[in-house]
RNA sequence: CGGAGCGUAGCUCAGCCUGGCUAGAGCACUUGGUUUGGGACCAAGACGUCGCAGGUUCGAAUCCUGUCGCUCCGACCA
């Protein structure tokens, strides 16, 4: 290609809207234009680094077994009310009307599709196991898009769906994918690390997600150094010690405390009650029915483990109207201890079991109990692990302390078991004729994400650094002169029409600039290999070859194409 | 949806508080010339419904009201 031929629209400022390296370096190195708030324009560059991605994961979603399709965007709801979504992702869904007035959903996902498919062409066990994926563009209504690709209303997304007799089986499937992920992101250039996950309003039982470190990233990610150990902070777990048991104490004692409604009020002085010896209890209205939680007074709650353990598909804090109506009291002054309605569950976290000597509220407004033991004074319905893991914490598996980091999700595998199967009815016969749900797994990656991703892990002051799987160029040729009589212009056509016929993605500067316009460029889009061609250099018989990231090389006309080659070979490509 | 901020040339922004003459700068763009190894220089030029609508006023980019869009924080997040 020549660069006068394409549009590479670079900007010397940032727009005013971006705000991470990634998103700027998207706008400046001419990759990407905003057409709405997430919702953007892939310019020629932009296209041609999605689709070296997209290549990436073709190429080993096929060496892993599995089959590609393309399914539709546009959704019919009768799928989604029988998959039972349409409730639980209704805040995602975008909806959409024809002019008959008939709804239709802009697919996010695509189980509901997928199950159906497979409730209709797969009836046996010998047609299975099967692996369906797509690449295609998704939607969310997202209610806050954010960091250009990152965060967008639209976005393309590799999903795989696959199916099989038994749960063994299921896994199977599962670590091919994991593996097969592993593999893509490694050839994408990306640091990308496997997580465990919560598998959220999507359902099933064991999930991953592929974590890119990032300060930038919206997840945060709990991993520990010494074993391995790496878990998505609404997952995570410690191996943190529960409170301590003292002797039980005498029964417990009301006591004032006008004013009082912060752990941290009743820490200090005339009370100087630690915050570890204090019970939180957070009122919460968890699928529209209230529920206590019981934390340690210097513990955090996981709203995700609530949603998870309780199997609640929607939690929020209650008002502090509804604390007062269910228990007669405002926040500040809650507490398990007594006046709990008999029908409210009270859910209290694994680190209190068997504390006593504890100070919580009393549901009366200015006053808390001392003494409380757990077991003896509080109607516990479950205990479960509802607290938010902190850095510094001993890891679950080995003891070791935990780190915590940002990172950003590009990848994710579940399974599913048959959750969908079963509703959507993709059932097959076994060998002894008995009728199955097929056991499911998906596994997403989102690619205009991973994009983003490279660019964000990948960049250095002057602009992108591209691993050269991804780039959309492998090569930039700057002829220094571009009359068409002079040596530089005729070996640049030489040289890129050797390269081109060899292979190899190649693009030559034609454009009549400064040698710094053209080398600032260069930079800014990150072509892993930049040919240069001056009156200096030629003088000597020599071509200059830049590696983005590395020292120039001179190396004799004739053997420049050779050497180019070899820097690209020597690539860890797989 | 709650909080904050911003909408002036393709991009970055000044002007607004304290209303006034023809709305500005840098970069980018066009033409000519000089340049030519890390975002050149000189000259000339083109580019604006000052987000939109209404109001106040002799007069509005500037003040008021509404509205739309964008960004950030929060809530949310297959």
């Amino acid at each position: 290609m020549k660069w006068t031929q394409t549009l590479i629209p670079t900007l010397r400022d940032a727009p005013a809207d971006a705000e991470i390296v990634s998103h700027k370096l998207l706008l400046r190195a001419g990759l990407i234009r905003k057409l709405a708030g997430g919702v953007y324009t892939f310019l020629p560059l932009g296209l041609r680094a999605l689709r070296k991605i997209e290549g990436i994961i073709r190429e080993e979603m096929n060496r892993a077994g599995a089959i590609e399709v393309l399914m539709p965007a546009l959704q019919p709801p009768e799928i989604w009310e029988q998959s039972g979504r349409a409730e639980t992702a209704s805040n995602v869904l975008f909806k959409v009307k024809d002019s008959s007035g008939r709804q239709w959903f802009l697919s996010p996902t695509a189980e509901e599709v997928i199950t159906t498919l497979a409730a209709n062409e797969i009836n046996s066990y010998r047609q299975l196991p099967k692996n369906f994926y797509q690449v295609s563009l998704k939607f969310r209504d997202e209610i806050r898009p954010r960091f250009g690709l990152m965060r967008a209303k639209e976005f393309i997304m590799k999903d795989a769906y696959s199916f099989d007799t038994t749960d063994e089986l299921a896994m199977v499937s599962y670590k091919k994918m994991y593996d097969a992920y592993t593999r893509i992101f490694a050839r994408c250039g990306l640091q990308a690390f496997p997580v465990e996950a919560d598998t959220g309003v999507i359902g099933g039982n064991h999930s991953h997600e592929f974590m890119v470190p990032a300060e930038t990233g919206e997840n945060e990610v709990a991993f520990c150094e010494a074993c391995g150990y790496a878990a998505n902070i609404e997952k995570a777990t410690s191996g943190i010690p529960k409170t301590a048991a003292r002797d039980l104490g005498p029964a417990i004692e009301q006591f004032a405390t006008p004013g009082v409604v912060t752990i941290e009020a009743l820490a200090k002085a005339p009370y100087s009650v630690p915050a570890n010896r204090q019970i939180k209890t957070l009122v919460y209205v968890a699928d529209s029915k209230v529920v206590l939680i019981a934390i340690r007074g210097d513990d955090q709650l996981n709203e995700t483990k609530l949603m998870a353990r309780t199997g609640a598909v929607a939690v929020r804090p209650a008002t502090p109207e509804e604390c007062q109506a269910t228990l007669g009291a405002k926040p500040g002054s809650l507490g398990a201890v007594a006046k709990v309605p008999a029908d409210v569950k009270v859910y209290s976290d694994e680190r209190l079991r068997g504390a006593n000597d504890m100070t919580t509220g009393a549901n009366e407004d200015g006053f808390h109990y001392r003494n409380v033991s757990l077991e003896r004074d509080i109607k516990v319905t479950e205990w479960y692990d509802l607290r938010t893991v902190s850095a510094g914490e001993p890891c679950v598996k080995c003891g070791k302390s935990l780190k915590i980091r940002r990172a950003i999700e590009v990848g994710h595998v579940f399974k599913l078991g048959t959750k969908y199967s079963e509703k959507l009815g993709a059932n097959f016969l076994d060998e002894t004729g008995v009728r199955r749900p097929a056991v499911m797994g998906c596994y997403g990656i989102g690619v205009t994400r991973t994009l983003q991703a490279v660019i964000e892990q990948s960049n250095d002051k002057d602009g992108i650094v591209w691993p050269l799987n991804v780039a959309p160029y492998q090569v930039c040729i700057t002829p220094l002169s571009v009359a068409p009589e002079s040596q530089a212009m005729q070996l640049a056509e030489k040289i890129y029409a050797e390269l081109t016929a060899q292979g190899v993605d190649v693009i030559l500067d034609d454009r009549d600039d400064r040698p710094g316009v053209k080398f600032k460029d260069a930079d800014l889009v990150g072509f892993p290999l930049r040919v240069g061609l001056g009156e200096k250099s030629l003088a000597k018989g020599e071509v200059e070859i830049k590696p983005r990231n590395g020292p120039v090389q001179y190396v004799k006309i004739e053997e420049a194409v050779a050497l180019v080659r070899k820097l690209i070979s020597e690539n860890p490509a797989l």
